[in-house]
DNA sequence: CGACACTTTGATGTACGTCAAGCCATGTGG
DNA sequence: CCACATGGCTTGACGTACATCAAAGTGTCG
């Protein structure tokens, strides 16, 4: 992992809310208040059940955050992206991160100490009111995706875990979808509670029903309408 | 629906973050914002879908939050009392309402406009701040949840609805669940996604190896200690 | 080219979901 | 005050979807 220091004013990465929130003159200072570190593929960014001191934000690459389960069946719980924010997950009264986060691809954090991002928060009312936002997002998709776990059979599920990787990474223009290439089958089972052999068999029913094209690890979406009315009731 | 405007000044309930954190010169403005309302048993306080235009505060009673899935086949999010927000889920980008909201008993809950409340959280940083905690705590519950749903059986599962009642309502004297009356078989299988007659036949092992006693609606904990031991792992 | 890891596929037993019938409380009307 | 109706609770029986295991297949790396 490499440290260095960046300013945020010459940052690209529109989709952190530091950038969209922090007025111009408050950047300078957060920018002496930040380090940006270089993770390589499969490095752990921090640790479930680890104090919390420091919060992250992606600025380009892809982060799996997962919950640990019994017996080596860990819970995904999203796959993050640029821009996006790691480690508010740990803001909370047990003081310990409830997730662990660990770089899929080569990957760049920014990190601040909770501290000096609290202060900030304290100075800066509207980034408060939009970090509460995203959790209220987060609340409402884990929340579905709760009650969808609860109802759902396993061919539901699959279907549902393809809906969710590509509403996070996109399909290309052939209809792949993207970065679907590093992840295992384990990685899909784990995003929905079933296990690598569930979803390899339901990819092949969908694949013979026509809805997607398999090439190993590549997945090609073929009628997403049709997944859709899947996981619809 | 009796409606009313009362003083926060006046206010008994300590658990409110308005009154936590909200200055008390800043508590006069406030309570010229908002309308105190008396709500019968079983009325409706919001509905999932809704445009969301206020945000509620329960002063007193008990609220079921709960979300619309297939076939009135409903998952129970949690039950609120006395002090908990009540509306704040619809803080979200679609603007609607994620979960409807219905008393169990009698109840008391202020109500204020979207509006004035964000101009609030824009003034008041603390309180900001400190919602946003409310919301990390709860998204850290619904992800432990999530992963606990997809991982346990039956058993397991009817273990976890007892000590989420546990939890939230706490036990009297004797050990009886609190406000356990008020809740039918369906209730507390709503909560951890299963049916009334699988909670039935498991709450009669439970009984039949003494870790509780049923009298009918009422349910008396006997062993904590031993259903802790059957949710973890 | 061989070793390793992941994927695919089939076979098997079991836990689960569902249905239906009987039971027990509760409340109402004769 | 008792008979009856209603709604939720309880229990058992049954078929199915599911979890698990093992073995073969495929791809990838040194």
């Amino acid at each position: 992992m490499v440290r260095k220091r960046t300013s945020c004013m010459e940052c690209l990465n529109d989709n952190c809310i530091i950038k969209q929130y922090c007025p111009a003159e408050k950047l300078e200072e957060v920018s002496q208040n930040k380090m940006e570190n270089r993770y390589a593929p499969h490095q752990l960014v921090f640790h479930e059940g680890n104090e919390v001191d420091s919060i992250y934000f992606l600025q380009k690459g892809i982060v799996k955050v997962f919950k640990n389960g019994a017996f080596n069946k860990d819970q995904i719980v999203r796959f993050s992206s640029d821009g996006d924010i790691l480690g508010h997950r740990g803001f909370n009264s047990s003081g310990l991160y409830p997730v662990s986060a660990q770089t899929n691809t080569e990957s760049s954090i920014c990190d601040f100490s909770k501290e000096y991002f609290f202060k900030l928060l304290d100075e800066v009312p509207q980034l408060a009111i939009n970090l509460m936002l995203v959790y209220a997002d987060e609340l409402n998709y884990e929340e579905t995706k709760l009650r969808d776990m609860a109802l759902f059979n396993v061919r539901e599920k699959v279907a549902k875990s393809l809906l969710i990787l590509v509403d996070r990474f996109g399909l290309d223009d052939g209809g792949q979808i993207n970065n679907a290439e590093i992840l295992s089958r384990q990685d899909i089972a784990e995003c929905v509670g079933l296990t690598s052999n569930q979803v390899t068999k339901v990819l092949g029913e969908f694949k013979q029903d026509q809805l997607i094209a398999i090439n190993t690890k590549k997945i090609t979406v073929l009628n997403k309408q049709e997944l859709e009315k899947i996981v619809s009731y």
